[in-house]
DNA sequence: CGCACAATCTAACGATTATTGGATTGTACG
DNA sequence: CGTACAATCCAATAATCGTTAGATTGTGCG
């Protein structure tokens, strides 16, 4: 009995990871990390809860030692402990999206089809980004492209786009890109650029989904 | 408003996966379901609990698409939904492994130091397996073996190990593996091997861990 | 048909979790 | 020192989950 016991403490443990990724809120708070380090106060606000909800949803994160934090005077600064966290939340949502047809339902709905990024039509988007042949415009809070970004790709927050259109080129290729398949800010930006007369589209890679495939990232 | 609801949507289909791998006892059923195809009935022995309560946790993982059945007279066989959750699997434990300190101590205590696999060292395995200069048993039960195992590897079940010792060259190294670093079945044949004078060891990956890193399995 | 048996369903409980509101801690700053 | 404010802590509630036991369904077989 005594190494039954401690022989389900190792899938406890495990499980402990799984509780952690067992609510949306928390799935959130990760997407959100792994666009960089933020304040509670900044998430709470990007993922529409309260604060202190935040705090339990962070604590629980850390309990599982998938988020660490760092004191800088009155703030506390939340990371994910390891690019592996993301890759995690990566593949939880991949297999989401391969076996829940409601999730694919659900995502068709409210995005626009993104452009289907294989490694090779990932590789011809770096090189034309690179030949200057299309502008990557990254449409996420300023923070978020300083903490890491596409290369070649320049910051373009939703915020900011309309009174800053004078400083894209009409004639080009636009391709906007944000948090990743989830996150809708990519889509608001394609609706406004296209309404103002420019060519653009986006791609459903964010900056964990470009680097999980190999490519590089700039910061 | 409503688009935030459908957004938070997307996550919580996500979280219906991490709720189906938040329980330590579907864990172990999915590490189980990794070996092949199985009853309701072998699988609650194999993770020594009640039928009863395998249906219940089986439900929960059917009910979030990681699992699917197939009947066959009166037995249901149950499957995994594709490699990926088995990779998903593999995913959360390394997770935890790198981040949870308590799980490696524990894996310490309950078993030997297995060799460290790189997959230089998987290669080269794979290599003096094929030449015969190893000799890879295979101890899980029959049935696993033969919905797939490693290149080269015999099928010698612990239970019938024993009895069988005669089959196995006296002079050769011998390499034992199971279900994968959770299961202790190879650490056990080894203990046997070593007490009736065979030089063996053990590796830690089980049949899913070599074809996750890309190696070939046979059945 | 009726028995045997794999598997599921239903009901119930105790334990855990999500969320909220209020109180508290810790740091910066005047 | 005392105020401001980020963040956490501390109950308390409702909702969900894990587990157990008993009853039920579905299939094969004599």
């Amino acid at each position: 009995m005594n190494q039954a016991v401690t022989k389900s403490s190792l899938y406890e443990h495990v499980a402990r990871i799984g509780k952690a990724i067992s609510s949306p809120k928390r799935l959130e708070l990760i997407e959100l990390l792994a666009q960089g380090e933020k304040t509670v106060e900044l998430l709470a606000e990007q993922a529409h809860i309260d604060m202190r909800l935040a705090s339990a949803h962070l604590r629980a994160l850390r309990e599982a030692r998938l988020v660490e934090t760092r004191r800088e005077g009155k703030f506390i600064h939340y990371r994910l402990s390891g690019p592996d966290v993301a890759r995690l939340w990566l593949n939880v949502r991949e297999v989401a999206e391969e076996h829940l047809v409601e999730l694919r339902v659900a995502l068709e709905r409210m995005a626009a089809a993104p452009d289907a990024l294989t490694s090779e039509s990932r590789e011809s988007l770096l090189a034309k980004a690179r030949s200057g042949d299309v502008v990557v415009i990254d449409v996420r809070p300023e923070a978020e492209y300083a903490a890491g970004h596409l290369p070649h790709a320049r910051s373009m927050p939703l915020a900011e786009l309309e009174k800053r259109l004078a400083e894209l080129p009409a004639g080009k290729e636009i391709v906007a890109y944000c948090r990743g398949p989830f996150c809708l800010m990519s889509d608001e930006a394609v609706r406004l650029l296209r309404q103002r007369g420019f060519s653009a589209h986006k791609i459903s890679d964010g900056v964990t989904e470009w680097s999980a495939n190999g490519l590089p990232v700039e910061n």
